[in-house]
DNA sequence: GTCTATAATACGATAGAC
DNA sequence: GTCTATCGTATTATAGAC
């Protein structure tokens, strides 16, 4: 009796980490089945469209999101939990340097697309993810500009990864998230 | 006595208009040629590729900026000259808003595409003239980081307009670049 | 210089044998 | 479920008449 097929999973972590480094756009259904050693033809079987597995994607990485915060939400204040974020982009920051963020970067494509407003719509929220989880970190720390506190802190973050990525330099993201742990210590 | 054409010239403003809106992926050459009353038999005389055409693009931005930077030089103060710098993003908030950021936005393109390190080269060129603009107007203001503080400010813009694109809220630019204003203000 | 074909190719998607 | 073969279409690019 057959192993129940991982075909399917394995495409989904190629779609990832494929669409991650390449972009939606420059990504091709062959390029998935290829480093997912699956035949283009079998992609079918588990994906109708393409469009349909960056969905899955997205899904994907929303799961992930919210399993991290679960577990930063153990941590006993918000203002640790707020540095436990901001010292993930200073771990990442090779990754981020070489291929931008994965979140901003899909938003960016997807949303200069009319043709699929849901899509537009899931990877809208999923990015937002990340700003409801400050302002609320925020607002724990009873700042009064919880949400502006947000937008600054993740502005200057997808900032710094752009900015980074296109200089194919990574001191700019340590710098930027240094200087906002800095903020967050004297808050 | 025909006027010379002026062809190349609409080409030219078509791909700046249309790649700004669409992204350099999902516009097609028949996209420049439709909106710039141009057939696409005859887009060939003028470019000979895709590539040439947004290299074109890219040349065009640097010349404006430039002239822009020739503008702002003629205030009478670095404090002045950046804060005029930071207006223009609120004065095109809807736009960016609406599409991104032109120069942000066709860097992260660009520099996914491993075949054209000349074309990499030339947009993270064009990209940088702001951040060594802002360098040298925080040295002017004897800032001992002036580096730092380019970074910081040109990360927050550049995060605030994804951001203020992804969630459709032009209001997260004009708060930001509020924020930068007063901090200038300040120094 | 301009236009009308049309070639060449890449890629998303499908058919159908196994 | 998996594979091979192939279709259909979009898009870059060229040929050649005018």
């Amino acid at each position: 009796m057959a192993r129940k097929s991982d075909k399917r999973e394995r495409l989904l972590e190629g779609a990832i980490e494929t669409i991650y480094q390449r972009g939606f756009n420059q990504t091709t259904l062959a390029d998935i089945a290829d480093v997912s050693g699956v035949q283009l033809g079998n992609f079918y079987y588990y994906f109708k469209t393409k469009d349909e597995i960056v969905e899955a994607v997205i899904a994907e990485r929303r799961g992930s999101l919210l399993s991290t915060y679960a577990e930063w939400d153990k941590l006993p204040s918000p203002k640790v939990r707020i540095k436990a974020f901001l010292n993930t982009y200073i771990d990442d920051a090779e990754n981020l340097t070489a291929n931008g963020c994965p979140l901003g970067g899909l938003s960016f494509e997807l949303n200069k697309r009319e043709d699929v407003p849901d899509l537009v719509d899931k990877v809208e929220k999923l990015f937002s993810l990340h700003l409801q989880w400050l302002t609320h970190q925020f607002k724990l720390m009873r700042k009064a500009k919880a949400e502006e506190f947000a937008d600054e802190f993740y502005s200057t973050i997808q900032g710094a990864i752009l900015l980074a990525n296109c200089k194919k330099d990574s001191r700019i993201i340590k710098n930027q998230i240094n200087r906002l742990i800095k903020l967050v210590d004297r808050m």
